[in-house]
DNA sequence: ACGGTGACGAGAT
DNA sequence: TATCTCGCCACCG
């Protein structure tokens, strides 16, 4: 259900596809992020409810979409978050005990790709 | 058309 | 500093 991102007419959701398919490998996003990106800032939710109803055969990398506190969300509920901290590690993002990665230093900036330390 | 929901975020306690 | 509460936006039945 729900496979409405191809070709519709919500242009929110295709917003955020695209947005999200902009973050490099080994880099992360924030909700919060895509939600500004977007031009509405209040929107994080909405953003995690546009990647909560992608198809698992998709394009988009949906798993460098973190939380602000530096962690995958509904962690503990099921294979989605372990797969996506699985994911994750294996383009080099590291976790601490906690689940929570260095925002700083995985945070994807758009347009900033270049510059670094 | 209405109310409830959810992979969030920031401020208040 | 850790937790809780409220507010946001878009989507579903």
């Amino acid at each position: 259900m729900v496979e409405r991102s191809e070709g519709a007419t919500t242009n929110f959701y295709e917003r955020v596809y695209r947005a999200v398919c902009k973050v490099p490998r080994g880099s992360v996003v924030t909700y919060g992020q895509v939600a500004v990106y977007l031009g509405s800032p209040a929107a994080a939710r909405a953003v995690g409810y546009a990647l909560h109803n992608l198809p698992p055969e998709t394009d988009v990398p949906w798993w460098r979409v973190i939380n602000a506190k530096g962690g995958v969300s509904h962690k503990g509920r099921g294979a989605q978050a372990d797969r996506q901290y699985e994911l994750l590690r294996g383009e080099g993002v590291v976790f601490d005990e906690e689940g929570y990665t260095n925002l700083r230093a995985y945070r994807w900036l758009p347009g900033d790709e270049v510059a670094f330390d």
